[in-house]
DNA sequence: GCGTTGATAGTTATAATATACCACTCCAAC
DNA sequence: GTTGGAGTGGTATATTATAACTATCAACGC
């Protein structure tokens, strides 16, 4: 690994991830997204996108309820449940089921299912991108003349920071 | 296919299959798993998991609840929930996450994660034995120098029989 | 057999996750 | 400016899952 002077951050990612940036271009993205779509990217929209990717871990429906009950009046399960929806939707959010949580899409322009790695340890998720894995899994559902629709992939372990050295 | 004379089966599953020999094949094996392992397969284990063996299609619950709640007395979320913890964990069944719902594991003596084919029309579930799908995601993986633990895939679609011709 | 001990199961309560349904608002198209 | 539909607010409830405590059972040493 590279060894550099920049300052180790309080997430626990890599050196030299900035995420204040990785929120705004998520924001952004989901804005051109919305706009290709003909839909509309509402302030609600945009709060709860921001919240979800206030960490590159899993968000519960219910710990964004809260969050987002300090932003505005109003907000009831409905509200976010709704709303990730919509999210979901348009590929701007993925749900991991086997956390009943939900996490930012980075690529929101690509129709995908998402593939994801989950730490055990750290709770961190990252979206892999192994085009591979579907060509796989499809040649696989082949061999039971299956026809996939969606893909739920998701892989507990340990990331390489939290494995014991 | 193979045209043969035996009538079609009500659950419509392939001609050929004899269920109720598939549910007792599935009882011989827990009970043996649970001989090798020391553990006891009680009564309330073998019903909860011929109810969930009772179609290969996810048994949700609470619905398992209702169904052991007409065999014997005093039966609540818990007993469901305990009783399937324990079958996951010696590998008699598996949890469909995407569905939070449960199907019986036909290899109960591999220690391994279920691969999945869900149908969304008819609701069968396949497990799929390819051990192709568990190294090609352990390469995936270790391209992010990533351990995995447990693996959920969840292939939702059409089934062939319910595929359009 | 007899008591001890740990595993199994019963009981009650509640937490966590998710949806249904109706009404009101606001914006965009006409 | 009216109108129609998308978006949101508000209330209620369904569904899924766990906590915490008690009672029972069965295996084992004595």
């Amino acid at each position: 690994m590279s060894k550099t002077s920049q300052p180790k951050r309080k997430t626990g990612r890599s050196l030299k991830h900035d995420h204040g940036a990785c929120i705004q271009t998520a924001l952004s993205r989901a804005e051109q997204r919305c706009a290709e779509a003909g839909e509309r990217f509402t302030g609600l929209r945009r709060q709860v996108l921001e919240l979800v990717w206030a960490e590159h871990k899993p968000a519960k429906a219910y710990d964004l309820l809260k969050k987002l009950s300090d932003l505005r009046s109003g907000v009831a399960p409905t509200t976010v449940y709704r709303t990730l929806d919509f999210l979901q939707e348009w590929g701007l959010v993925h749900k991991i089921e086997s956390l009943n949580a939900y996490v930012g899409c980075s690529q929101p322009n690509a129709e995908h299912s998402g593939h994801f790695l989950i730490c055990e340890a750290c709770s961190e998720i990252k979206e892999i991108e192994n085009s591979k894995i579907s060509a796989w899994l499809e040649r696989a559902a082949q061999d039971e003349e299956f026809k996939i629709n969606t893909e739920t992939v998701e892989l507990s372990g340990l990331c390489i920071r939290c494995q014991p050295s």
